[in-house]
RNA sequence: GGGCGUUUAGCUCAGCUGGUAGAGCGCUACCCUUACAAGGUAGAUGUCGGCGGUUCGAUCCCGUCAACGCCCACCA
């Protein structure tokens, strides 16, 4: 430090490179960062002093496309902007590796089954499957599959994952993400499941968790609940069937249109509007179902539509969300047809009595078991058909017409191939319908980036019509820290759940035992039982931040880093991610889990379409790291802006390599010239201060950068990376067009046998050159991590005593001293760098329109202007006779005070002969 | 059907609080000029989605329609 303060020691200039070679660059300076720690969060900083990311832990399956590059980048951009504003970093990388995704990968890769029935087995590793056993699939490899308890699963999990997440973490590198390494976590691990389950029991305490026997939706082959917010309508082809019900007791009938025929058996009820003439009279009155012969009373129902189908229909339980409803707000009974594994469960129907506990009474039970074993067992699509048939039979003549096409939307689970069902079946859920209020406030108290996804994340909460279900009948997974008392007549109690102490956490109540019991007392009358179930990925996902903060195992820490700073995340996770997240901070701590929220865009194919895994996967992220550099392929991030869906255009990626060649190309030329008078007359560090800018465009030009930093700065305070990135490129392109090319001549003469005032001159611009180079460096920093550290460290490094460009300070606008800038200070800068440009750029244009080169003599040179305006041209006339090769005394003045002339004329006389 | 967003040069996109449009790529012509030919110089190109309205004046504000994308609702 004591050195740093020496502006009088000489500079160091190191020897540079001749040729970029990004490859070599980029894996230098991986490691140097590594080594030096760069990126390390300093525990010790207060909150005020640091800036923390709630990190998106990715799901560990398989490979990364571009579209993650894509969205880490960008908050890799906002991150290295903030560090450089001086704070300290708190940047962690997560894994994602629940769910049912990790589930299948394990399964196909060790030939391994989750069987929670199974006990545990210490010392066990799994194997890969051979390649010959990897083709074997389907059914066969299911039969073929070793059975392992849950925690051995997780075992394997860690083991396979393990691998992936190396290879995840190599191309974070490679794409130079600044994340702090030592901060991992991955949502299987101890931590994550314990932070997990702390949270669970904390909502438990808060009573906004409730289990609950009722219908769910539910995925037949997954066999598992899933929540709303995992539900997607989809468009399918359905088919009206007109079905016949008599009325009980009179010779009435009316006409029902379903697409469900096969849920017949399960009709509770037929309701129409309490409105429409047409079945006013039938209120009260039974119908009875055909083919079962079943007595459903006829109701009012203020859902049914008349305008839909015959405007009466059947309520059953259950083919939508309406029969639910319904069902709940009414004492029928549940008659629940299709199982868990969607077919047909087996059923007896039987006599009506009264006394009977029986939901399926029929009229005629011979006849309507003799028509359900026709469907029993069957699929829901093979049971349609079947029942359809039977309603047309000739002796039934029930189906009133031939079954008519509709189109309707269908509900599956996002990653289920067949529509969801509503099942009764006991599950977890976490409060959120009666506190949608609240979470609306919690979302005002967030910024969003850009404001108006905020809007998307209120319409989520407000349409929200269930609440939060967080159990899946899964088997990887954080299990629920729950047991339940089995009753001496074998019955378990699920009135009574019995709950793991804190202490204990994390664990799975399939090997550990509740407080007061012994293990030999599991699942016996009067023992107990473990719950099987495991949460849903977002319960764990959703306490990101508390996972990443240590919320409950260390307060200290989780006091310093919450709440975070910053939640980068994709558009159509805000229905999932953000809001569980939301809701959890607020049920925990009633606080917001971040302050910003970044909502970056898609990439999108050619046609427009979001780029598919699969076709990132074709041209993987690497090869264009391996084509374009790591530099190229982040500035190809930066250019696209958060929120706004972007398509893909390899030509950024060009664009951005052209950028990086010109800045490496110009800080070789700048600092070329440096060491070149630095060779000749040793330079002090005092020598290149900014005290030494004396020349007029070279006061002026450093005005113009300030006004760059002010506005790059505001555009990055608000995470507007992208705004910032366009005008320091283009402010870079016209430094080196314009102001390194007027000023180039003049700064070669700071050598020996020139006269001191030509020193003085060339001095000023070397000064301002190298303070130029310095400062974009820095301004390039955040977007070419790379590129900008190798060349700090030809110098810049030792003068500044600052090993990485990345911990150097952002800079501020340049102070100089007032006699230096003029009155109009900026708008002179402006002015005066204008009329120099508008000067070289007619020589050019005469030069090109004659097709000379650009160093083509000049004869003769015509300035037409005020003569303010030549006064200011004055100024620069030695830069632009040289960047032109113009002789002063060729150049002419024509003042022209009153005339139309909007600027100047410049006429260009050239040289006959070179 | 409701909501959000997008629609600007052939392509990809900028245009802050209203004053008759910008960049890059591509295209054309020229130039090996001592940082850079993975370069440089110069040039052409738009009824700013349509139609109304407010205004002295609208790409920018309001209304409306259309196309595209996304989210939500719609399962009888």
């Amino acid at each position: 430090m004591q050195d740093n303060k020496n502006t009088r020691r000489p500079i160091a200039i190191k020897p540079f490179p001749e040729k970029l070679v990004a490859s070599e660059i980029e894996s230098r300076w991986r490691e140097l960062w590594e080594k030096r720690g760069v990126y390390k969060w300093n525990s010790s900083a207060s909150r005020a002093e640091t800036f923390v990311v709630d990190t998106p832990p990715p799901t560990v399956s398989g490979s990364l496309h571009l579209g993650h590059v894509f969205s880490y980048t960008q908050t890799d951009l906002i991150v290295r902007f903030k560090r450089m504003l001086g704070k300290n970093i708190f940047y962690p990388m997560g894994w994602d590796d629940n769910g049912l995704p990790t589930e299948r990968r394990v399964q196909n890769s060790f030939g391994i089954q989750c069987e929670v029935t199974v006990p545990y087995k210490t010392g066990w590793t799994p194997k890969r499957v051979t390649e010959e056993e990897s083709k074997v699939k389907g059914k066969a490899a299911a039969a073929s599959a070793e059975q392992v308890s849950r925690q051995n699963f997780i075992e394997a999990c860690h083991l396979l994952t393990q691998e992936d997440e190396k290879i995840y973490e190599n191309l974070w590198r490679r794409i130079g993400l600044s994340v702090d390494w030592g901060l991992q976590y991955a949502t299987i691990d101890d931590h994550c499941r314990k932070t997990s389950q702390l949270s669970f029991l904390d909502l438990v305490k808060k009573s906004l968790v409730y289990s609950s026997e009722s219908p769910t939706m539910w995925d037949v082959d997954f066999q598992t609940a899933v929540a709303q917010a995992e539900v997607e309508d989809r468009e399918s082809t359905g088919h009206f069937y007109d079905i016949e019900f008599s009325v009980d007791g009179s010779d009435k009938k009316f006409t029902i249109s379903t697409t469900r025929p096969e849920l017949l058996a399960a009709c509770i009820a037929v309701v129409a509007h309490p409105e429409d003439e047409r079945y006013k009279p039938f209120f009260g009155e039974y119908a009875v179902t055909p083919l079962f012969h079943v007595r459903v009373p006829i109701l009012p129902a203020l859902h049914a539509d008349p305008e839909k189908g015959t405007g009466i229909l059947m309520v059953c339980t259950f083919g939508d969300i309406m029969d639910v409803e319904w069902w709940k707000n009414s004492d029928a009974p549940i008659r629940q047809v299709i199982g868990r594994d969607g077919k047909m469960m087996p059923i007896e129907f039987v006599a009506v009595d009264a006394k009977s506990l029986s939901s399926f009474q029929s009229l005629n039970p011979a006849c309507a078991n003799e028509m359900y074993a026709k469907i029993s067992g069957q699929h829901t699509k093979v049971a349609k058909k079947v029942v359809a048939e039977l309603l047309a039979s000739n002796e039934v003549n029930a189906l009133k017409a031939s079954p008519r096409e509709t189109k309707q939307a269908v509900k599956f689970y996002e990653k289920g191939d067949r529509p969801l069902e509503f099942i009764p079946t006991r599950q977890w859920y976490i409060k959120i319908l009666e506190h949608k209020d609240e979470l609306l406030e919690q979302g005002k108290k967030i910024n969003w980036h850009p404001a108006y996804m905020r809007t998307r994340y209120e319409h989520w909460v407000l349409g929200l019509n269930q609440d939060w279900c967080i159990s899946r009948q899964r088997y990887f997974g954080v299990p629920f820290p729950v047991w339940y008392p089995i009753k001496d007549n074998g019955v378990v109690d699920y009135d009574h759940p019995l709950f793991a102490e804190e202490a204990h956490l994390p664990i799975d109540p399939m090997i550990a035992v509740p407080n007061g019991y012994r293990e030999e007392q599991r699942n016996i009358p009067g023992g107990f039982t473990a719950d099987k179930d495991v949460m849903d990925t977002w319960a764990t996902s959703s306490v990101s931040p508390q996972i990443a903060t240590h919320w409950k195992t260390n307060p200290t820490r989780h006091e310093k880093l919450f709440p975070t700073d910053l939640r980068p995340q994709s558009h159509e996770i805000i229905r999932t991610w953000a809001f569980y997240t939301i809701v959890k901070a607020y049920y925990h701590e009633q606080k917001i889990p971040w302050e910003n929220v970044a909502i970056s865009g898609w990439i999108l194919d050619p046609d427009r379409k979001k780029m598919s895994k699969s076709k990132g996967k074709v041209v993987t992220p690497e090869s264009f790291i391996d084509n374009y550099s790591s530099d190229a392929v982040r500035y190809w991030a930066a250019k696209a802006r958060l929120g706004v869906d972007t398509a893909f255009d390899e030509n950024l990626f060009k664009i951005g390599q052209k950028v990086i060649t010109k800045l490496f190309n110009a800080a070789r030329f700048v600092l070329g010239i440096v060491k070149t008078a630095n060779d000749t007359h040793p330079l002090t560090i005092e020598d290149l201060s900014s005290k030494n800018i004396s020349e007029p465009i070279d006061i002026a030009w450093p005005l113009l950068l300030n006004q760059t930093i002010e506005e790059a700065t505001q555009y990055l305070t608000r995470f507007d990376y992208a705004g910032a990135l366009q005008i320091i490129e283009e402010r870079f392109w016209s430094f080196c067009d314009h102001y390194l090319e007027l000023v180039k001549m003049r700064a070669y003469q700071y050598q020996e046998g020139q006269s001191a005032e030509t020193k003085r001159a060339a001095l000023s611009a070397l000064a301002s050159l190298d303070y130029t180079l310095k400062t974009f460096l820095k301004l390039f920093a955040p977007y070419f991590p790379f590129i900008t550290d190798e060349i700090w460290s030809w110098t810049y490094h030792d003068r500044e005593n600052v090993h990485s460009v990345h911990i150097s300070s952002w800079p501020i606008p340049l102070e100089l001293s007032k006699e230096h800038q003029g009155s109009l200070q900026v708008e002179f800068a402006k002015q005066i760098i204008h009329l120099a440009v508008e000067t070289i750029g007619a020589i050019r244009a005469a030069k090109t329109e004659q097709q000379k080169n650009m160093r083509w003599p000049v004869e003769k040179l015509t300035i037409a202007c005020t003569s303010d305006r030549w006064r200011l041209i004055e100024l620069v006339l030695p830069d632009v006779c040289n960047a032109g090769n113009v002789k002063r005394e060729s150049v002419h003045f024509q003042c022209e005070e009153d005339s139309e002339l909007k600027e100047l004329r410049v006429e260009v006389k050239l040289a006959i002969s070179e």
